[in-house]
RNA sequence: GGCCCGUUCGUCUAGGGGUCAGGACGCCAGGUUUUCAUCCUGGAAACAGGGGUUCGAUUCUCCUACGGGCUACCA
């Protein structure tokens, strides 16, 4: 494997949206690559024409984007292996696919889908535990093995369909090394004879991603789980190839999987816990079927790299909040644990919170902006900084920019009506006297600082024999409507003299 | 069913032959904020079970159980 330039790809099939998963491999890929001086490349495995799904390329890309994971070759920014998009690669597969004929380590089977049902009914009826196309009933199937040559060719001169499957040797152990999981062994009796080549004059994935893999230079192989199992044919195929000696190394990541109960994440989960399960809102174009992404859910992007990196690895300090450049110094595939891991919202929820409390002010109102004018607040330059003010106050209170409206409108338009339980219990013909009297005091205050407006509160108070803390919360209902909010004198001075003095006054007329 | 991979607090995990088994999320309690959130302090909470190896296993090994993945002319 020694010193070859490190090169790994993340390839995807597009059959709709990202996976959250896969948003992770895609990471764990790039992290790898940028801590080794490596090339990350964007490889799209589209040897599936049925399962093509128009958009989810697009989807693909745009992810990686928004993640900040950059694709330094392959497809969308092409390279010196193009294309990158197996579609277009299809006229180089065949070749491969023969040569394995050739040299024996492959062959042609005719067998429709009839007869192959029809095999493994059979063999299921005899009680044989796993009824699959292997070195023990390839001889009763209709292949080039069981056919004379003559034969062969005439069907093939007839225009027959025909696949061609790997011949995997009878009784061999294969070992291999896999950087997470370390040896691996494998029989080749539990392997099965596998389609390299469709009758549709398509590779499977398990040629065109060896071919590929070996063509572009891969050096490591990191992908999820559910591959190990074809891992084996996967380095059968490098063998027969020829290619063992630059045969990539392998790391087969461990799952993501549902925070509740079992199995694997899955598409449902997400809208049924009530947690995005892809990065993007999607809606697919057949079915119309939408599904929530993290940006749409205003998440930042990099508190998903961190909460993704997090699950599946971990720095083995007690740091846990990382950019994207600490996770590339930190990063190593060997402290990428062995098991699943199951996803959590709530600390999901908690990474996005610490993000946001990383945000200037500035930055947390550039994001806010848009929604306060969707409300109808007219937007000056002036109040550019005012919200800014705003978001100063609220943040320490937000896991999500979306929350923060809901935590500020008093801000922005003065309460129409006032927070019942509070007004019920505590507004009084002695509480209207006093806030008509705050109000004239506030309205002869210069100095409307919170520091000063609370010492001004308190001396009124305490001159009319009222204990500050007993009107306090009437005090807030009256000047933003609601029980909770920024500590009250910081908010009045943001809303300022005048429109304090306004809402008490108005305060005064509702609820006389 | 078969094959492969895995198993430390509810969750993400650290650790590794002798530790008070550590951290984080969440949860609970107290304090601060005259509310809420934040913040601070404290707390409950784990080595799946059984054999071996060993002076000593959570750590090494085997078996069982459980979980997961794969088992298509899908990736």
């Amino acid at each position: 494997m020694s010193d070859r330039p490190v090169r790994v790809r993340f390839a995807p099939s597009p059959t709709g949206p990202l996976h959250i998963g896969g948003v992770r491999t895609a990471l764990y890929n790039y992290l790898f690559a940028k801590k080794n001086n490596g090339t990350f490349l964007l490889r799209v495995e589209d040897t599936d024409q049925n399962r093509f799904v128009p958009g989810a390329e697009e989807y693909i890309i745009e992810a990686l984007r928004w993640c900040g994971i950059e694709i330094e070759e392959g497809v969308s920014v092409g390279g010196p292996h193009a294309p990158y998009r197996q579609s277009e690669r299809k006229a180089m597969y065949r070749q491969y696919a023969e040569k394995l004929v050739e040299l024996g380590h492959a062959y042609y089977a005719f067998d429709t889908t009839e007869e192959l049902e029809a095999m493994r009914k059979r063999l299921e009826a005899a009680k044989v535990a796993a009824p699959q196309y292997n070195a023990v009933t390839r001889g009763t199937m209709k292949n080039s093995l069981t056919l004379s040559e003559d034969e062969v060719k005439k069907l093939m001169d007839s225009g027959a369909n025909y696949v061609i499957r790997m011949k995997i040797p009878r009784n061999e152990e294969i070992r291999f090394h896999d950087v997470i999981r370390g040896w691996v062994v494998v029989h080749t009796q539990s392997l099965d004879d596998k389609v390299l080549f469709k009758s549709d004059g398509m590779p499977t994935y398990h040629l065109a991603n060896v071919v590929d893999d070996y063509l572009m230079q891969i050096t490591h192989v990191i992908r999820g789980e559910e591959w190990l199992p074809s891992a084996p044919l996967h380095v059968l195929l490098y063998r027969s190839m020829g290619w063992e000696s630059v045969m990539p190394e392998f790391a087969h990541l461990p799952l993501l999987l549902r925070p509740d109960g079992n199995g694997k994440l899955s598409k449902r989960d997400g809208d049924r816990l009530g947690f995005p399960v892809f990065p993007l809102d999607w809606k697919d174009p057949a079915t119309g079927e939408q599904s929530s992404g993290y940006r749409e859910r205003g998440y930042f992007p990099d508190a998903v790299v961190n909460l993704l990196a997090f699950l599946g690895w971990n720095p083995g300090t007690t740091q846990e909040l990382f950019s994207m450049e600490e996770l590339i110094g930190a990063f190593s595939l060997d402290r990428v644990s062995k098991h699943g891991a199951k996803f959590d919202p709530d600390k999901a929820k908690w990474y996005n919170q610490q993000y946001l409390r990383k945000r200037t002010d500035t930055e947390l109102a550039m994001q806010f902006l848009p929604i306060v004018k969707e409300k109808g607040v007219h937007v000056s330059l002036a109040t550019e900084n005012y919200v800014e003010r705003v978001c100063a106050l609220i943040k320490e209170k937000a896991h999500f920019v979306n929350e923060f409206w809901d935590l500020s409108s008093f801000f922005f338009f003065a309460p129409e009506k006032y927070d019942e339980g509070v007004i019920a219990k505590k507004w009084n013909a002695d509480a209207a006297a006093f806030f008509a009297k705050v109000k004239d005091v506030f309205a002869n205050t210069t100095d409307f600082s919170a520091h000063n407006v609370e010492a001004v509160f308190k001396k009124t108070a305490e001159e009319n024999n009222i204990a500050p803390g007993s009107v306090m919360q009437l005090f807030r209902v009256v000047i933003t409507g609601i029980t909770v909010g920024p500590i009250l004198f910081n908010a009045i001075e943001l809303l300022g003299k005048d429109e304090v003095v306004k809402r008490l006054e108005k305060a005064l007329a509702i609820l006389k």
